[in-house]
DNA sequence: CTCCTGCTCG
DNA sequence: CGAGCGGGAG
């Protein structure tokens, strides 16, 4: 993987992304919607995508699993995530990672040491008992490692397709694209692309989204993380702060903002 | 009051 | 599909 942590490869060049990203595989996925001009628009992404990258280099958030590609750190910090805010995580992160260091250490605890560690994220049902299989699946199927394919890491209950691709994608560096509200909004206004109502759950917006991540590894962290920290920090549901946003000049949505003004 | 790196169940 | 889970922060 190329660039550091916590964000990965930031500083490439137009020439690098366009090599690292399946233009054409783009296009086809935009061809049959309302857009008009699917070529120019990707072209127009791209381009933009050194500044989303330097951008997330000063403005991303750096959280400790950020710092890390070991999978159990990048696993377990996906599972305390779900519909969950990063700056609650980060306030028992460090605590849970002592407790917990290997799943192993979460297979001999017990429920009541769960609960009170998850307890200030709310789920607190949902999580222990997620906790508890996963800790049991991987020390009694996988030597107490965590596994390294997309199905072995859904297995356990409630551990979902969007924290098994994070894992696979920040710890393993698979070029996987990220599916949820925040994401969808995000690629949606950019490209002005109808998202479906549960966006998640459609292969057509699995395949727009995978064709827009660039293939190597770093630059792949980079790129999910930047869109990840867009949709929190910019890109919100209401009163985007388009004006700072690194993508506008490629924005559907902030071109149509600029018109009503 | 709404919202947060989702997911399962009916 | 929709409902429900959930505490904490704004």
């Amino acid at each position: 993987m190329k660039g550091g942590l916590p964000f990965g490869y930031t500083s490439a060049s137009v020439a690098e992304i366009r090599e690292n990203i399946d233009t054409e595989a783009a296009v086809v996925c935009l061809k049959d919607t309302a857009v008009d001009h699917p070529r120019v628009l990707i072209e127009a992404f791209i381009e933009c995508i050194p500044d989303l990258l330097s951008w997330l280099e000063t403005n991303g958030r750096d959280y400790p699993w950020r710092q890390t590609t070991d999978p159990w750190k990048v696993y377990s910090a996906e599972i305390l995530l779900q519909r969950t805010r990063g700056d609650a995580v980060a306030d028992i992160y460090d605590d849970f990672q002592d407790h917990f260091p290997t799943p192993r250490d979460l297979y001999e605890a017990s429920e009541e040491e769960i609960r009170e560690m998850v307890h200030s994220l709310g789920f607190v049902n949902h999580r222990t008992r997620t906790l508890k299989e996963i800790g049991e699946l991987f020390v009694e199927e996988h030597a107490g490692k965590v596994p390294d394919s997309l199905d072995e890491l859904t297995r356990p209950w409630r551990a979902g397709t969007y924290s098994a691709r994070a894992c696979q994608l920040f710890a393993r560096g698979e070029p996987l694209a990220l599916v949820d509200a925040n994401y969808s909004r995000v690629i949606g206004r950019v490209l002005g692309y109808q998202m479906p109502d549960q966006p998640h759950k459609s292969d057509d917006v699995y395949e727009l989204m995978e064709a827009l991540v660039p293939k190597e590894p770093g630059l792949a962290r980079a790129f999910n993380f930047a869109i990840l920290d867009l949709g929190a920090l910019i890109c919100t549901p209401q009163n985007p702060r388009c004006e700072t946003c690194p993508l506008q000049n490629a924005c559907v949505y902030a071109g149509k903002q600029q018109l009503t003004d």
